[in-house]
DNA sequence: CGGCAGTTTGATCCCGGTCAAAATATGTGG
DNA sequence: CCACATATTTTGACCGGGATCAAACTGCCG
C-alpha cells in the first residue's frame, strides 16, 4: 500500500527515501514542533493524528487543521520557509518518519512524482483552508460544528456498531478551537444532538450516529 | 526591476518566458476566471489589483485575498488542480500576462529560480490565510476591519497629502466581504473612525490618515 | 433631472459569549 | 478499595455585539 507522497515511485526509489529517514514516536498531547521554531525537519505521519494549532498573542488557541496518517506535515521547506508557521501536536499517540529539511529539494528533483504528489496535497489543504474561511464568514456556529465533525469522521472515522467514531481523543474544548466558539456552546449543541440521536458522546469521545442529518444541519 | 517570480533569472531566461506569454486587459469589475472553471491558464498581474472571491451555494460572496501587481495568480497548475478554486475579479482596470497551464511544469523544471520563488509566494499566501482564520476565530469585527484596511494599504497604498489611500475602488460592501460582516456595520465603523480623524472616505475610496491608531485598534 | 449604486442611520432582535456553579469522569496515592 | 485532586462536561442566567429590517440620503452618470 503506497503512501500518497510515494504513489508515483517505484520500490528502489521508495527504499532510498526511507533509508534516509529516522523514525520518531510522540505521546498524545506532546508537541512535535512549535510555531516559529526553525524548520529543520519535515515529517511523514505513519500512525495517529496531528493537530495543527496556532496561538494568538494572548494565548488563545485555534486549530487550523487535522492531519491523518499517511500524509506529510511540517513541510515548511516546500514553501522555502525557514520557520514553522504553526505548532504540531500529537492528538493521539503518534509515529512519524522524519527527514532533515535539507533533503527536501533533493527529493523533489530526484523523484518527479514526489513533488507533484505533495504539491497536490498542499493544494487540498489550501482548498480546505479556503473553505474554513468561507464557513467562518457565512455560517452559524451550529453549522460550523456540524461540518467540523463531518470533516473529522470523513478523515479519520472508525465504523462502530453505534455509528462512526472519531478515532482520537477529542474534547469539547478541542472542537471549539476548530470552530471558533466556546466549549460551552459545543457542549450544549452536542447534548441537544445526543438527545435527537444524531451523535453519541462520552468523555473525549464522539460518535456520529446519523451523518446524513448532520450534513443537512451543516447546510446542503 | 525584476518581478518576484523572475528575480532569480537572467535576461535571456526572462525573455524566453515573456515570449511565450500573451497579454490581456480587463475592465474594472470584470471576472478574469470563474471558480470551478477548467484551469487552462495562469497569470501574472502587471498592473491593477485582483480580488479573489469565493461564492457560497446561496450566493453570498467572501473575499479570500487581494493580489497586488507583480504577483502570479490563477496558479492552480502549481497544485495539480485542473480547476480554479476561486473566482478572480479585476478590482480596477487590470493588465495581465497569461500562459497556457501546460507551460507551468516546463517553467518550473527549466528555470530553477522560478519554482522556488513562486512556491515562496504561495507560502506567504498560506500564512496569510492562516492569519485570516485566526482573526475570524478570535477577533471582534472592529479589529478585523481595522486589520483588513491595514493589509490593503500595506499592499497597495498610495501616499497622499491626507494619508495613505487604497489604490483601487473599494466599497463598504467589499470590505464587509473581506471581514465576514455586513456593509452596515462597516459603514458605522468608518463613520465613527472618520469622526476621530482615523480615516477619510469618499464614495468607493478609503484613505487611512492615522495608520498607527488603526494598528492599536486591530490589537498589538 | 431622473434613476441607480453606494452610503448613512435608526430601531429591534437574537445568537452565542460570558459568568457561575454543579455534576460527572478519571487518575492517584495511601 | 476508598478518598481526594483534577480534568471534563453540563446547565442555567444574563447580556451585548452585531445582524437584520427599514428608510432616508447622497453623489454620479447618462
Amino acid at each position: 500500500m503506497p503512501l500518497p507522497p510515494f504513489s508515483k515511485l517505484d520500490r528502489p526509489q521508495i527504499r532510498s527515501i526511507l533509508d534516509r529517514a529516522i523514525s520518531r514516536r510522540f505521546d498524545a498531547g506532546t508537541t512535535v514542533f512549535d510555531e516559529g521554531a526553525p524548520a529543520c525537519s519535515f515529517y511523514l505521519l505513519l500512525d495517529g493524528t496531528i493537530r495543527v494549532v496556532k496561538t494568538t498573542p494572548d494565548g488563545e488557541q485555534v486549530t487550523a487543521l487535522h492531519i491523518p496518517a499517511g500524509q506529510l506535515f511540517g513541510i515548511a521547506p516546500a514553501f522555502r520557509r525557514d520557520t514553522y508557521p504553526a505548532t504540531a501536536i500529537a492528538a493521539s499517540e503518534v509515529v512519524t518518519l522524519c527527514w532533515p529539511a535539507s533533503l527536501w529539494d533533493q527529493f523533489v528533483s530526484d523523484f518527479p512524482g514526489f513533488g507533484s504528489e505533495t504539491y497536490k496535497t498542499i493544494g487540498d489543504r489550501v482548498v480546505e483552508m479556503n473553505n474554513r474561511i468561507l464557513e467562518m464568514s457565512t455560517q452559524h456556529v451550529e453549522q460550523r460544528i456540524a461540518r467540523a465533525l463531518l470533516r473529522l469522521v470523513n478523515q479519520s472515522g472508525k465504523k462502530t456498531t453505534e455509528g462512526i467514531e472519531i478515532s482520537f481523543p477529542i474534547t469539547r474544548q478541542d472542537v471549539s478551537e476548530m470552530t471558533g466558539t466556546t466549549l460551552h456552546t459545543v457542549s450544549r449543541l452536542l447534548s441537544a444532538w445526543e438527545k435527537n440521536g444524531l451523535v453519541s458522546s462520552k468523555r473525549k469521545k464522539i460518535i456520529v450516529c446519523d451523518p446524513h442529518r448532520l450534513v443537512v444541519l451543516g447546510g446542503a
